[in-house]
DNA sequence: TAGTGGTCTAGACCACGAT
DNA sequence: TCGTGGTCTAGACCACTAC
């Protein structure tokens, strides 16, 4: 299935922004010269400059035309943005990454997890918990649950590569969305033990709730590395 | 000047969903049916759907419907959304947030501030370092950098009360964006000091841009609190 | 006044999922 | 096969900005 057009208007856009063919803080084309060379209507264009100001590439201002916005001076190339679906695995690269099955079990869920996941007392979950590392050295210790219906047939060999391709290519299914909440925190028993955390070394937490684009509830998880391991980051364009 | 029709809808749309007059995990009436309704093009009812979309209330899927969402089980009232323009004045209420002014200067750029704010070694900024308080507790420690000739006439008194009101009533300046970057960290002396942190008690900190809908960089800053004081919270829609 | 982006329409065709 | 949402068009009018 080929892409939409303005899926395609919009990569060539950012390819000319990211090959400076159109330069940080000048103004591209107008609606109506690039209507004509891609030879789509103006409302194409469009939305696909509505996508790449979502993307913090451009800006729109109404009289005036649209800017280039420049490089953003915090951002920096490993930085693990706090919005996306992609695993450790793809964002870090499956040869970086590798897991240790620190627990794999099936129960019923508590009351907690009831809720977490929109689940019945008789429905079972996986309670799974995964020390993360990355080129070996221990880097994120996950906590993860997951309703078995929606998830059948999860395996060790699974969890030792990565679940959200089983979930994607083997099952596929699709995410629809995730809220989550970044705490700090104290290191647990767990944190001293797997992630070698020091007695009182402070401890980045994301707990989330992760749904499928069926609105059912696939995972609760929580997420906990070191503090001077990884940050979280955020882009926020107003409106 | 009145809002746009597409807002309207969405507007409308959203109420019947607060009041369950389209219940969660039930289709709402198609395209078709609210253009005719509400006497709009379906294109101005899909741009109004899309919005809701994206703010996590529906969910679309081409061939079956448009379906309520329902309530997100980690969510709670009090959440502090990380992707928010307001500041703590607009989030928690003019009257239970005080600010003590620790400093307030006026000086050329480092050249980290330089290269943060995309500023000159000549163009002054103020540095602002500001202990806000929460019913009377210390809350947030904020450092703030900004460019003195985006913000003149900065005072004692506007600091006091809300900078950025003072920024978008009395200069009428729109913000474009933000980049955050949330870290856990070790207390500093100024973290001891004024926020009372006990020694070794992990502190949440954000480190942010923020720039206009002109693309000038306007602020730089970082926000740290109490490990157990406040978290971030992101509402990820796919796509 | 001229040119920009923002909105809106009426109608068309397509891909998808259920029957 | 039918109804859903997704895309796309050509043209129109508006609000805003600069000159």
């Amino acid at each position: 299935m080929p892409k939409a057009k303005y899926q395609l208007v919009a990569d060539e856009i950012r390819q000319r922004i990211i090959k400076q063919v159109y330069p940080a803080k000048t103004l591209i084309p107008d609606q109506n010269a690039l209507a004509k060379e891609f030879k789509v209507s103006r409302m194409t264009v469009k939305k696909a400059l509505d996508g790449l100001a979502r993307e913090g590439l451009i800006y729109k201002r109404s009289g005036l035309g649209t800017y280039v916005l420049g490089n953003i001076p915090l951002k920096a190339a490993n930085d693990s943005p706090a919005d996306a679906f992609n695993g450790l695995t793809k964002q870090q690269g499956a040869k970086r990454v590798s897991s240790d099955v620190i627990q794999f079990d099936v129960t019923f869920p508590t009351a907690d997890i009831q809720e977490k996941l929109h689940l019945d007392a008789n429905e079972p979950v996986y309670e799974i918990l995964r020390l993360r590392r990355l080129e070996g050295s221990p880097f994120i210790l996950e906590h993860t649950f997951m309703p078995v219906t929606l998830v059948p047939n999860l395996s060790q060999a699974i969890l030792k590569k990565s679940i959200y391709d089983y979930i994607h290519q083997s099952l596929h299914l699709k995410f629809g969305g995730a809220y989550r909440k970044i705490h700090a925190a104290l290191p647990t028993k767990n944190d001293i033990k797997y992630l070698q955390a020091a007695h009182n070394e402070p401890i980045l937490e994301v707990e989330q709730i992760v749904w499928l684009n069926t609105g059912e509830n696939i995972e609760y998880s929580t997420s906990r590395n070191l503090f001077n391991k990884r940050s979280y980051t955020i882009l926020d364009i107003n409106e």
